[in-house]
DNA sequence: TATATGATTGCCT
DNA sequence: GGCAATCATATAG
């Protein structure tokens, strides 16, 4: 596969302070940030980041994992969310459905939060993503969707925890003003829960984008 | 210990 | 469009 490249300055890594705000603020302005991981036994990754979803401290969401207090509208610490009270910028990895989904950690320490990367453009290793991604038929399948990305990048439960604003696993910003980038909001997909908030974040008609549908629109379908 | 569930994916018609 | 594989977590018993 054919690698691309965008010209200009090299990308720096996103300082701990970009992620000390609200999932709901971080999750848009990821959009157009590298997602990069050096691997020490492998080439380089690195991909745009084009999807995201925000998971707040007052997320009906988490329901789903009954780890959501309705007589407080606050999510609740367990052994699944504890790490969502932890430090910004650090990689929060569960398991759902047998794949591996990569979050980073937002807002201050003590309230939870994080916003999810669900799909990305390869921009560099293609070929290296591809032999992980047996599946995927062109280079739109290698991480069109949160499960692809983790597993195009290589990430597993062992990036759970991991400083994403330094090397190996990084999230950076090579500071040009991408000409496509027109965000777009939606319902989050897959949800039973918390499926009327738009917090699913996109660039609009970009091909690298999730084929899933938003949940509420799920929803309204089912009920014809 | 046993069971139900889900922030998914890929293959099927 | 539908549907089943897949597995860690939470809860019930």
């Amino acid at each position: 596969m054919r690698e691309r490249h965008r010209g200009g300055r090299s990308a720096s890594p996103l300082g701990r302070g970009f992620f000390v705000r609200s999932a709901l603020d971080v999750a848009p302005d990821l959009l157009g940030m590298y997602l990069v991981h050096d691997r020490a036994d492998g080439p380089r990754l690195v991909g745009r980041i084009v999807e995201t979803e925000a998971y707040t401290h007052d997320d009906p969401a988490f329901r789903g994992w009954h780890a959501f207090d309705p007589a407080s509208g606050l999510v609740r610490p367990t052994r699944r969310t504890a790490d969502l009270f932890g430090p910004s910028g650090t990689a929060y990895v569960y398991k759902v459905y047998g794949y591996w989904l990569l979050n980073v950690v937002t807002d201050p320490e003590g309230t939870p939060g994080c916003v999810l990367l669900r799909a990305a453009e390869p921009l560099a290793g293609l070929d290296d993503m591809a032999r992980r991604r047996e599946a995927a038929r062109t280079e739109r399948d290698l991480a069109n969707g949160p499960g692809k990305l983790t597993q195009a990048f290589a990430l597993d439960g062992d990036a759970h925890g991991a400083d994403l604003t330094q090397p190996p696993l990084y999230l950076a910003d090579d500071g040009a003003t991408p000409d496509d980038l027109s965000i777009v909001t939606s319902s989050r997909i897959g949800l039973s829960f918390g499926i009327d908030r738009p917090y699913r974040f996109f660039m609009d008609g970009n091909r690298y984008v999730s084929p899933g549908t938003p949940s509420d629109v799920k929803a309204r379908r089912r009920r014809r």
